[in-house]
RNA sequence: CGGGGCGUAGCGCAGCUUGGUAGCGCGCUUGCUUUGGGAGCAAGAUGUCGCAGGUUCAAAUCCUGCCGCCCCGACCA
């Protein structure tokens, strides 16, 4: 490709309304350029590197045995009245009416369609396993899009589904596309890691988050300093600690306090002299519209994920005032587990709590002593508090630490959530009708993109990683109107090119300068400057964009080395 | 949806308080010079001042409504 035939408009300044880096430098360096809000159009630039992700993933997919297909981003509402997500997916599912007044959406993923398309065509267990993906543009109309193609409304997606006829094969099905991203990552140039993360609004029993490690990430990822032990954070498990043995002597008599107007932790500690680490924290959760008590220790966070799955329901949210008082008799700020009329759940950081300070259940009091099993008693003791840096590993005897991390991918084991719903069935050995096993895997594209730069850039610009990049090597002439220069320059392209390298001939009329700072900028991994210094000795420059590494070779050993370079790094 | 901010040339911004000729830098066009890390000189083009109302002799500037975008929060594959 000829630079000056190439429709790439690189942009000096950094764009005021680009918060993180890989936004800037896709920005600036003729990437993307923005349509409406989390709406881009990726240029020739960055739809190569697009291109270049896309072909590794389907490489890796084929390879594992996925089959690549392309459903429609129009879905019809009853498929998804069906799978009942209709109801729980919530307004980031865009929804319209066609001229016939029929409910429609665009799919923001593709469990309904395929599910809906194997249970028509796959009958028997010969049929099985199969795996089915697809790399295509999916629409959620986020309520904040931010940070460029990172977290926007209309993204391409590599989106995998697997069918199997029982969990043991479901499994299988599952290591080998947790194998695969692995794949895909790293020969992407990655520093990522697989953790363990909540399922969220897909469903299912367990998954895997796979996370590029950046600073600047949305996602805090914890893991272990000892075992390999990852999660996300809201997914992260804690150790029970040991429960101590109690003397019920030490109890203090139950005693009310009469403590006007003080509701928060803070107030209830200042005005009683005591620690965070004294006062049990009541909240009230509506869980599916029933009320429920969460204890925890006033110094902890409660983790409404944990809250969830333990109580299996499907939504949870913070009681509204009635509620409250409906269980408690009490607002806001006085609510305590003794004589509460809710199930109560308790953190395990309440385990070895004696003579504690809690809401009254009486408006204006407090009461301190309280012990459990003494003054009022604990359904369940359950690990429901958000993880802190140190805390004990749940599967060794490590501690805990916490990292950033970017989500490109997720792997799901389904269960049978939607073949159930569904009802994709098969007909096993025995003329018995089964339930099929799934899986659903994905990768956002542009996602992977955006963060491979937020980890490969410097203060000039992208630094990409040889199997993405747009180009592997730019060829600078550092004046184009020396005939001698531009010759030598031509020639050496148009040989690169017949070769097969992806090259890209800076043959624009300007300054060297000029021409440097757009080459570091848009990242490509190898420039060829020809110079009439270097050239007087029958010699051009090859420059490492990574190390600044600079080679002075004659033309047959540039293009020995940039072959050589090139295929090491693939 | 709550809080904050912004909207003036392709980009980045000033002008608005105190109403009166729309400006600066970069980029763009032309010419000459220059040519190894974002050149110099000269000449030039470019605006529904986000949109719609209102006040006024007169609105980028004051008032009202709307729209869009950014940031923080809530929410979330």
């Amino acid at each position: 490709m000829r630079y000056s035939e190439m429709f790439l408009p690189t942009i000096r300044e950094i764009p005021s309304d680009a918060e993180v880096v890989s936004h800037q430098l896709m920005l600036r360096a003729g990437m993307i350029r923005k349509l409406t809000a989390g709406i881009y159009t990726y240029l020739p630039l960055g739809y190569r590197v697009i291109r270049k992700v896309e072909q590794i993933i389907r490489e890796e997919m084929n390879r594992a045995g996925a089959q690549e297909i392309f459903m429609p981003a129009v879905q019809p509402a009853e498929l998804w009245q069906e799978s009942g997500r209709w109801e729980h997916y919530g307004k980031e599912l865009l929804r319209f009416r066609d001229r016939h007044d029929r409910e429609c959406c665009l799919g923001p993923t593709h469990e309904e369609v395929v599910t809906e398309l194997v249970r028509n065509e796959i009958k028997t267990y010969r049929q099985l396993p199969r795996n089915l993906y697809q790399i295509q543009t999916k629409f959620r109309d986020e309520i904040r899009p931010r940070f460029g193609v990172m977290r926007c409304r209309e993204f391409g997606m590599k989106d995998a589904y697997s069918f199997d006829v029982d969990q043991e094969g479901a499994d299988i099905s599952y290591k080998k596309m947790y194998d695969a991203y692995h794949a895909i990552f790293r020969r992407c140039g990655l520093r990522f890691r697989a953790v363990e993360a909540d399922t969220g609004s897909i469903g299912g029993n367990f998954s895997h988050e796979f996370m590029v490690m950046a600073d600047t990430g949305e996602d805090a990822v914890v893991f272990c300093n000892r075992c390999d032990y990852a999660a996300n954070l809201e997914k992260a498990e804690i150790a029970r600690p040991e429960k101590l043995a109690v003397d019920e002597k030490t109890f203090l008599p139950l005693t009310e306090v009469h403590t006007p107007n003080v509701r928060t932790i803070e107030e209830v500690c200042a005005f009683l002299g005591v620690t965070p680490q004294a006062v049990v924290k009541t909240l009230i959760f509506s869980a599916d519209g029933k009320p429920v008590a969460v204890l925890i220790r006033g110094d902890e966070e409660v983790n409404e994920i944990k809250v969830k799955n333990l109580l299996k329901c499907n939504e949870l949210e913070m009681a509204m005032d009635d509620m409250i008082m409906a269980a408690a008799r009490a607002p806001r700020g006085f609510v305590g587990a003794v004589g509460i009329k809710a199930k109560v759940l308790a953190d395990y950081s309440l385990l070895n709590m004696v003579n504690c300070v809690m809401g009254a259940n009486k408006e204006d009091y407090h009461v301190k002593n309280v012990n459990i099993g003494r003054d009022f008693k604990v359904d369940v003791f359950a690990d429901l508090r958000v993880a802190r840096e140190s805390d004990p590993c749940p599967r060794c005897q490590g501690e805990l630490r916490f990292a950033r991390g970017i989500e490109v991918g997720h792997v799901f084991k389904l269960g049978t959530k939607y073949s159930e719903a569904m009802k994709a069935v098969y007909l096993d050995k025995s003329g018995q009708e089964q339930t099929m096993i799934m899986g659903c895997y994905g990768i956002g594209v542009g996602r992977t993109v955006a963060a491979s730069i937020e980890q490969n850039n410097d203060e000039n610009g992208i630094i990409w990683p040889v199997p993405i990049a747009p180009f592997h090597v730019i060829i600078t002439p550092v004046n184009i109107n020396e005939p001698r220069l531009a010759e030598v320059a031509g020639k050496l392209y148009e040989s690169l090119a017949d070769k097969g390298v992806d090259v890209l001939f800076d043959d624009r009329d300007e300054r060297a300068g000029v021409k440097f700072n757009d080459a570091d900028l848009i990242g490509i991994p190898l420039r060829v400057t020809v110079g009439p210094k270097r050239l007087a000795e029958g010699k051009v420059e090859v420059k490492i964009r990574k190390t600044g590494e600079v080679k002075a070779l004659s033309l047959d050993e540039a293009e020995a080395f940039i072959a050589g370079f090139i295929r090491e790094a693939l």
